[in-house]
RNA sequence: GCCGAGGUGGCGAAAUUGGUAGACGCACUAGUCUUAGGAACUAGCGUCGAAAGACAUGCGAGUUCGAGUCUCGCCCUCGGCACCA
């Protein structure tokens, strides 16, 4: 190596020599902890983009410092290879999903490589390879024969530009969680797995791992899950037996019902379009068609709704209330029935103050209660949904909300006619997928013995080599005979299979328990080795996930627990969410639609600071300028491979670590990775001009250090000290600051080789042996390089045992502090004391200050505080 | 509408958790060296001011010797949810 940094060549040479040294590969000692290091696996799309490295500098920074702190750590890599981009291609190119999938694991792989990623890619997984997929059709008959697994005919949600169905989790929004268009529904018969029975669990065990979660992931989950109690109450249809429920997390309001609104798809009607008017019909037919349109996220819906005609009681009153159809509730919630309190509620508010119904104030702020029982109830201007004091609701007058509610469920259910009940908003996971590209649902349907589970041994049930893949949404496996004609494995008659494939979400909701045994062939993986690597130590992903992968996770996870296989309850521990990469656009929207300019087309303004004033088009237009997700048709994004080619991984990873705090959105700026290649420099060029000077201790006696040496002394410490904080609470933006301070006052120093003591040599030598091991977390082949120069040898850092170097109080400590002076809390002076200056000492000190005794000079002094170590502020008046 | 996070120089950000606001870097300005420099180095860089100093952490109050940090009330930005009874 020569003297002048150059990033290819050493990262060349260190992914090479770790590549054929096996560095990576996970050993485990058993006198050192583990770590499991985890990040969120690729998509295999054939493009490694920003995000990714973002997210793997991240990991490969943990992944490091835990082996430099005497960690084994397991740091593994596979992917995410089952979903629909293959098939896109499949159809616009003609290619094989295979192949191409595998062509693009390749490629990726070659760009994780060239980022010089410690992963031990001996753990690889892929979904797609039928070694993999094999176990999660294991899975599925486990939870199967749980009965976690189960099929219905159901309305899923259906995104009409990818011709593909979608969980709920992935529709949030109503919109689809891949390309953003509106959802619709669709009548489908799909297998679930039972998410619901875990509700409870997923629920609270979230207080296990609050305190290792970001707080709004734990936020979304909470709402997503939406537990809410309550009570269930029958109203009893007047000239008939059959009742209709509803559930209430109110029923203290059930006085101040006005009418029970059910859903358009309820029983009730559903079963009775004989006997309802024409009128009635219509209505109800025209919401549900409402309802399956694509839903508009910017207009709200307007209530609507008709009286069926039909009449209730109300248990609690005795009362007769009018049966409604409203468009506002809901099927798929709670019993799909409410009753309707307007008084109480925002939405029968909207509903009652509509169609002219009598609103009903029952609740009362406390303090007016008791004038509200000599009152007749009062019309609301707006409905009071705030807990309170029932009021014209009979023997329940006078009593608080939360008193009202348990007596009035156990009263509810003493006679017959409700319950307390709890509700989730939770719904099953759909995991039905008309798809070639993914897992075969390993079922079996016979006309003698109708749903037959495929036999464990005769997995994996594999996918045909070519299936016609259109993208119309229809079942590809369904059309290749030779895949779904089979033989009934009970009775052995004629059968056909499953041609629904699996929601990929289930690939990567067991994922990380592959890596720790790949090759098995027996088991998904050993319990032995679970039990020592799991649950992972640090996870890191996007919060894209919050809602989807990262429930479908914890779920699997208890599926798991309870079929013996792991021991915990959360398979994460730990978990950090990385901001988004975004970049400068410029755009023209006077057309009403914007246009993106690539930035060769973009001829920008600045003032005198360097402000962006003005953009304009290499055309003349006028430009708009905004910071937006990196893309490709935005003209904002930059290609990995691209940076690395120019500026080096060592620089790239160490920019956009540095760059900005990890949750928080980074703004790609290239001017920026200029600035981490200078610092890398001004590291090289250090360590070099000291390089054959650093050993020399010829006979002299040792001096003590020279004040400079131990000024730089005590910044090795400080900088020791305050990167480990940093990296122990996941910073990374700071630990980087920190070294670069480090490197200035390597410089400032002005310690020079030739005119150095030994000791003073030590001091340096010791800078940079700290700033090297440091540097490897953030820069690792650099700091490997480094490392070679310095010790003479050539076996890498991992395999040399070298470790994070060791803090040391004493040596942080200055000899010397400056103190400031404050007169009425304004800084005025500074003074210099030792560290342990007592209050009495920094007082005198302050006192005799040239500077202090002419701002107090004629006034009186009326109070001084000292705070050792610190500062003094001097109070005065006058 | 509800929930969450956040407003600090031209920009990305620090701030030992109530104690010297703006570390570190980018951009910018001036200079040195160089055939040259988009290299390296030196100096400057919150605002106003010649300086002393004054004013500065979204706005307004409060607590305190002292507030970016704590309390209350507003304003704004970004994310999430969408009639969940």
């Amino acid at each position: 190596m020569d003297e002048k940094y150059f990033a290819k060549k050493i990262e060349a040479k260190w992914q090479k020599f770790w590549a054929e040294s096996r560095a990576f590969e996970t050993d485990v000692d058993d006198a050192k902890p583990k770590f499991y290091q985890l990040e969120m696996l690729p998509y295999p799309s054939g493009n490694l983009h920003m995000g990714h490295v973002r997210n793997y500098s991240v990991g490969d920074a943990v992944a490091w410092y835990k082996r430099l702190k005497g960690f084994n750590v397991l740091h593994p890599i596979g992917w995410d290879s089952f979903g629909q981009p293959a098939e896109d291609a499949a159809v616009k190119r003609g290619v094989n999903p295979r192949d191409w999938t595998e062509a693009n694991i390749k490629a990726m792989r070659g760009q994780l490589e060239r980022l010089g990623l410690s992963y031990d890619w001996s753990r690889q997984m892929a979904a797609h390879r039928p070694e993999y997929y094999k176990w999660d059709q294991w899975f599925f008959l486990k939870m199967f024969e749980m009965g976690l697994a189960y099929k219905k005919k159901t309305q899923v949600n259906w995104c009409e530009y990818d011709k593909a169905t979608l969980s709920n989790e992935q529709a949030s929004g109503g919109l689809c969680w891949r390309c953003g268009n509106p959802v619709t529904k669709k009548d489908l018969e799909q297998w679930f797995l039972k998410t619901t029975a875990y509700a409870d669990q997923l629920l609270d065990d979230m207080a296990t791992i609050e305190s290792g979660w970001p707080s709004h992931v734990i936020k979304r989950q909470q709402d997503w899950i939406g537990r809410s109690t309550g009570a269930f109450v029958d109203f009893k249809l007047s000239g008939s037996d059959e009742k209709v429920r509803v559930f209430t997390t109110r029923i203290d309001t059930i006085y101040g019902a006005n009418a029970v609104v059910v859903a358009a798809e309820h029983p009730i009607v559903a079963n009775r379009r004989d006997d309802l008017s024409a009128e009635v019909i219509n209505k109800i037919d025209e919401i549900v068609v409402e309802k399956n349109k694509p839903m508009d996220r910017e207009t709200e819906i307007e209530k609507d709704g008709i009286d069926t005609g039909l009449k209730a009681i109300n248990p609690f009153s005795g009362e007769e209330l009018p049966v409604w159809v409203g468009n506002y509730v809901m099927m798929e919630y709670g019993t799909g029935a409410v009753m309707s309190v307007p008084a109480h509620d925002e939405r029968d508010f909207e509903f009652a103050k509509k169609f002219g119904l009598p609103i009903r104030q029952v609740i009362s702020e406390p303090h007016l209660a008791h004038e509200h029982h000599t009152m007749q109830a009062l019309a609301l201007e707006v409905p009071y949904t705030e807990q309170g004091v029932l009021v014209h609701s009979d023997f329940w007058n006078g009593k608080t909300s939360a008193d009202a509610k348990t007596e009035m469920a156990d009263h509810a259910e003493q006679h017959g006619f409700g319950e307390a009940a709890t509700t989730f908003r939770l719904r099953d996971w759909g995991i039905s997928r008309q798809r070639f590209w993914g897992a075969p649902i390993p079922i079996i349907y016979c006309d003698e013995c109708g749903v037959v589970p495929e036999k464990l041994e005769n997995l994996p049930v594999r996918l045909p080599e070519n299936a016609p893949i259109t993208g119309t949404g229809e079942s590809p496996l369904a059309k290749v005979a030779e895949f779904y004609e089979t033989k009934c494995p009970n009775c052995g008659g004629a059968a056909h299979r499953e041609t629904d494939t699996m929601d990929t979400f289930v690939d990567s909701s067991w994922y990380f328990f592959r890596y720790l045994d790949p090759n098995n062939d027996g088991k998904p993986f050993d319990t032995a080795k679970a039990a020592y690597w799991t649950p992972v130590d640090q996870y890191i992903g996007g919060d894209d996930h919050a809602v989807m992968h990262l429930i479908y996770t914890r779920f699997w996870s208890k599926v798991m627990r309870d079929m013996g296989l792991v021991s915990f309850d959360e398979p994460v521990h730990r978990l950090l969410t990385q901001g988004m990469v975004v970049g400068e656009t410029f755009y023209d929207d006077s057309t009403g639609k914007k246009k993106y300019y690539i930035p060769s087309e973009v001829v920008v303004e600045r003032d005198l600071k360097g402000k962006i004033t003005a953009a304009k088009g290499t055309d003349g237009t006028i430009l708009k300028h905004a910071i937006e997700r990196m893309s490709k048709s935005k003209g904002n994004g930059v290609d990995p491979d691209e940076m690395v080619d120019i500026y080096g991984a060592d620089a790239t990873r160490l920019f956009v670590l540095f760059a900005a705090p990890v949750d928080n959105e980074l703004v790609w700026h290239e001017a920026g990775i200029e600035g981490a290649v200078r610092f890398l420099q001004r590291v090289w060029r250090f360590v070099y001009s000291w390089k054959d000077s650093l050993g020399q201790q010829d006979g002299e006696a040792d001096a003590d250090l020279s004040p400079a040496a131990r000024k730089l002394q005590q910044k090795v410490h400080q900088t020791i000290k305050r990167v480990e904080d940093a990296l122990d609470t996941l910073q990374f933006n700071t630990p980087v600051a920190a070294l670069m301070e480090l490197t200035n006052s390597l410089y400032e120093s002005g310690i020079k080789p030739d005119a150095a003591t030994n000791a003073d040599r030590a001091a340096v030598r010791e800078g940079i042996e700290a700033l090297n091991k440091m540097l490897v977390p953030f820069a690792p082949h650099t700091a490997e390089e480094l490392y070679s120069v310095l010790t003479g040898n050539e076996i890498g850092i991992v395999a040399n045992g070298a470790m994070f170097p060791e803090f040391r109080q004493d040596l942080a400590i200055a000899d010397e502090i400056e103190i400031a002076v404050q007169i009425n809390g304004k800084l005025r002076s500074r003074v210099f004391a030792a560290p342990d200056a007592d209050s009495t000492a920094l007082e005198e000190l302050a006192l005799a200050d040239e500077k202090v005794n002419e701002f107090i000079d004629g006034k009186t002094v009326v109070k001084i505080i000292v705070v050792p170590g610190r500062l003094v502020n001097i109070v005065v008046k006058g």
